[in-house]
DNA sequence: GCAAAGATTTGCT
DNA sequence: GCAAATCTTTGCC
């Protein structure tokens, strides 16, 4: 097990992004410690790419993608759903690859955990009275998903990884750091290919369909709320 | 100061 | 297939 290199991430972000695709994610220590290889993730280039949150130039919310390759942008979408960015290029010039399904490798237990602390902090999205769920059917059906579906997208990856913005700005490169990317002794490389980002219907050609997301084909753990069915070009 | 929209997910029709 | 949940950030007055 090795630190993901941060000279990885200091180039050419479309690089960048197929580089991820197969590094792990890891959170904490110990046995339950969350861990999962990265299967999807898109890439935001530059100011000029329109789909980006740099497109509008240097905001609060955005200032880490300014800084230095190998930073956490983490980001609230939605009013309740975090997304995990990874800061890639040199800084100043906004740049950063979306972490969209990570494939559990250990830690399901604390990721379920997880899982169930987010829906016990939005009453909405299920345990209010008018739904009629309780905390004990949301666990049983958390219990039933597959361990391949507990960070099957953006916001589940938050949600199954505990992060927030108090991560916002984490050095992912750092070994010591609390949040972490890493390079598997034993994993093999994954097969990449990519297709038109997800989700951002916002943006006018030809940002909305520049080839920009990177996935591993017909993997088990990624993105279904949107992704499934987006075909993807082999590559 | 206020309105609008969003790099999503889920459940119901 | 559609709409709701939920709130920060952005953009305009």
């Amino acid at each position: 097990m090795s630190v993901f290199a941060r000279d990885l991430l200091a180039d050419d972000t479309e690089a960048a992004a197929r580089r991820l695709v197969g590094a792990r994610l890891a959170r904490g220590s110990g046995p339950e410690a969350p861990v999962g290889r990265i299967v999807e993730v898109e890439a935001y280039i530059g100011q000029e790419d329109l789909a980006s949150h740099a497109r509008v130039g240097r905001t609060q919310r955005n200032a880490v993608m300014f800084g230095p390759p190998g930073a956490a942008y983490v980001y609230l979408v939605y009013g309740m759903h975090h997304c995990l960015n990874v800061v890639t290029e040199t800084e100043g010039r906004p740049a950063a690859v979306l972490i969209r399904a990570v494939q559990p490798v250990a830690g399901a237990n604390e990721m379920r955990s997880a899982r169930l602390r987010w829906i016990g902090s939005h009453p909405g999205r299920g345990l209010t009275a008018e739904r009629a769920i309780t905390a004990e059917q949301a666990r049983r059906r958390l219990e039933a998903l597959p361990v391949d579906r507990l960070a099957s997208g953006p916001g589940l990856v938050c949600a199954a990884f505990s992060i927030d913005r108090r991560d916002d700005g984490r050095d992912l490169c750092d070994p010591s750091s609390e949040l972490r990317l890493e390079i598997g002794a034993e994993d093999e490389p994954l097969p990449v290919a990519v297709g038109p980002r997800i989700g951002i219907e916002y943006a006018p050609e030809p940002w909305l369909s520049r080839p920009w997301r990177f996935y591993v084909p017909g993997n088990a753990s990624l993105s279904t709320a949107t992704g499934r069915g987006r075909r993807g070009v082999a590559s």
